[in-house]
DNA sequence: AAGCGCACCAACCGCCTCTCG
DNA sequence: TCGAGAGGCGGTTGGTGCGCT
């Protein structure tokens, strides 16, 4: 037996919505508030599915929404949250107010991905299109037993900086602006001779099991304190918190009242990413 | 002016997760 | 603990507009 649908589907209408159906939309949600959506286009008067309903409110007919052109400051910030959390556009469309996760993966087809294949980055990984060609090189930063990695987030104007830590006392750093670049690999337990680690041009492979939570310092960790301490797991944004704090994703909603920067965006509050997984 | 191809984006579909009884 | 219902998400599709020939 299959799935049951989630409308009658018979007499329902389909297709692009009209103005009064937008406006008995808009209407109906302005004096009832969101929610019940299956039971929705009855109470509406709307032939329509009550998913469809959802999603042409929240794509567009939301009055919150930004419509026009997206900005560089943008399209950098959604490169950025697309190199950590992959296709995840409801995640990444929590860290730009007024954008759908919708409106987000339809740029990313369109745009972005055409403009990092410009710039030689395969948008798929974050890495150089000509990275294919020598997967040895990916070994070298993936560790050989199996690790959670961390990733910490600090605060920067100007860019992002990650720590990515893992267990078994290995640690990678990367600061760039898009997550991939200079990566120095420190291994407390097979460093280089001279100590100074090992110096890649690659972006660290996230393609594993993906962990953000709190820094862990270790004492050889004694450089990173300073900025470690006004790390942030901050997510805040009062138009996106229901949603980030209802995902799946094992974010959970902080009520302290400080204020925190995540990739280098001004946010008003804080979201705790103790732990944010992917598999 | 007509035909064609391409880009864009709104909307749909199916699956997954969460919630509640 | 389990199952059904509801909400949410990501991938995909199809309609539309625009530029080029």
């Amino acid at each position: 037996m299959g799935r049951s649908p989630c409308c009658e589907k018979a007499h329902t209408n389909k297709g692009a919505w009209t103005k009064e159906e937008d406006d008995r939309l808009i209407s109906y949600i302005r004096a009832h508030g969101e929610g019940s959506w299956r039971s929705l286009p009855k109470a509406a008067g709307l032939l329509r599915c009550g998913k469809s309903c959802r999603l042409r409110w929240i794509n567009y007919l939301r009055p919150d929404l930004k419509r026009g052109n997206f900005t560089e400051e943008e399209d950098e910030v959604i490169i950025k949250l697309h190199s950590l959390l992959g296709n995840k556009w409801s995640l990444i469309a929590g860290r730009l107010p007024g954008r759908t996760d919708n409106e987000i993966k339809n740029y990313w087809n369109t745009h972005i991905r055409r403009k990092l294949m410009s710039r030689g980055i395969d948008p798929a990984t974050h890495r150089p299109l000509n990275d294919a060609d020598n997967p040895a090189q990916d070994q070298e930063i993936q560790p050989s037993v199996a690790v959670t990695n961390t990733i910490s987030f600090a605060s920067s104007a100007s860019a992002a900086a990650v720590v990515v830590k893992q267990e078994q006392d290995t640690s990678i750093t990367s600061k760039s602006s898009m997550f991939c670049g200079v990566v120095k690999i420190n291994n407390n337990n097979n460093n280089n001779e001279d100590g100074k680690g090992t110096m890649l041009e690659h972006c660290p492979d996230l393609n594993l099991e993906l962990t953000i939570s709190p820094p862990r310092l270790n004492e050889s960790d004694e450089p990173l304190k300073n900025m470690e301490r006004s790390l942030c797991f901050g997510l805040k944004n009062s138009s996106v918190d229901g949603n980030i704090g209802n995902t799946s994703s094992g974010i959970r909603n902080n009520s302290t009242g400080a204020s925190y920067d995540f990739l280098g965006l001004k946010t008003t509050g804080v979201w705790d990413y103790r732990r944010l997984e992917m598999k």
